[in-house]
DNA sequence: ACAAAAGTGTTTTCTATACACCCATGA
DNA sequence: TCATGGGTGTATAGAAAACACTTTTGT
């Protein structure tokens, strides 16, 4: 038990890097910081892990402070230690990326925090290394994706394949054939097709589809590249 | 500034996962607690996050007292933070995993630490949640593998197909086809062949290789599946 | 009728897999 | 010489990529 004595203590933050997609485009939620230091500048919504809470508690407690939102895909990015990464004392802090439904969250609380939305290649400056901790969530997003279907935790229940097309080529930082991507993405057994069309985009319109929860539950297991 | 005032700081430690390869087997490195609670119990080699170091620098650190080695692959694994984890006071762990070359490690310094090593499926009942963190580096291990070259970092600076693809196999609990396995892996422009031959395990010899360190450096940038 | 997005068909290329078979050599 | 692990050759199947083309419907 001695080696415990004189060891110093630290204070431990989460701080959340919420991934949603909108209007086209892959975005991050930044709020204005409420507290000293570095007050009113924009930030990576965040908190002090608790006494009674775990890391992964209290990035979920964040994040339905900030979004009302519960059950939140929330996926440990990174810790960042540097000593003096947070002027005032030292801090650590665990980072965590989020993805969610860019139209479930509740405006009221968004407001609240006078938080945004910013499209993923319009970031500010933001505040510590806040800026860092995107860049990483960003790579570390696209990661993920190639072996994990996570990318439908970012769309409405009901979406259409162009829609997840562009999501993919948001997130790859790439363009892909229409045609091929159709036919991949209706193969993997994750989709139902509904009945109604999205016509907003053509004349046309396209086949909404909704998660087919088994498959995409089970999916999880393997190792499946989309 | 005033939120920070009264908020709970806590302890930070390190723990490593230090993988191995020896004698055909995926190894873990172990090491007998030399302090209470659970004193001579096998447990991660671990370590305090001291006042001046990132939990980066604490794991190499900790990894140079065992080992003695320098540069050692090391990843982020996970961070532990169950509220009564450990049962003297409350410590968050950051969890590691690095891989190593198993006949670099200096002996003494092992001997040292009363430190032994335990093929990957014959892992003691180990303290606290290491047990747990073991499984989970094993599983994240397996993953990044299926992306990124890196179990050349548990391999000798010399080696042949034949053991290259032993270790493929332990990390992914499988069985390959060993021509196939000798093509795909040529192909990859990352090893480079030498004239000497080993023969300890067969009357024709295999060749050994060594890594194309340009190249291997190259791909870390890519999503290479290998 | 036209334009434009959605998505199907078709061809070609590439990669993965299976497995027969040759190679080298110590015993 | 023969048994054995190390590899190469080859044939086949399946996935990915490229792209022509049809379908639909608001204008």
């Amino acid at each position: 038990m001695k080696e415990y004595v004189n060891q110093p203590h630290y204070l431990v933050a989460v701080d959340c890097i919420v991934f949603g997609f909108d209007d086209g485009q892959l975005k991050i939620l930044l709020v204005k910081r409420g507290l000293e230091p570095e007050i009113n500048k924009w930030s990576l919504m965040g908190g002090f892990v608790g006494a009674e809470e775990t890391p992964d508690e209290a990035a979920n407690r964040v994040l339905k402070k900030l979004t009302g939102l519960e059950g939140v895909y929330l996926e440990l990015l990174n810790i960042y230690g540097e000593p003096d990464r947070d002027p005032i004392e030292r801090t650590l802090s665990v980072g965590y990326f989020a993805l969610i439904d860019i139209h479930k969250y509740e405006t009221q609380l968004i407001d609240n925090y006078h938080a945004e939305w910013f499209p993923i290649n319009e970031i500010p400056k933001l505040i510590f290394d806040h800026n860092r901790m995107v860049a990483e969530a960003r790579k570390k997003l696209k990661f993920k994706a190639s072996l994990h279907p996570i990318l439908f935790e970012m769309l409405p229940k009901k979406f259409t394949i162009p829609q997840l097309q562009t999501l993919f080529e948001q997130v790859n930082d790439t363009k892909m054939d229409t045609g091929n991507f159709s036919r991949k993405v209706t193969s993997t057994g994750l989709l139902i097709r509904l009945e109604e069309k999205d016509k907003s985009n053509s004349k046309k319109g396209a086949y909404y589809f909704k998660l087919n929860k088994k498959s995409y539950a089970e999916s999880f297991n393997d190792l499946l590249s989309l």
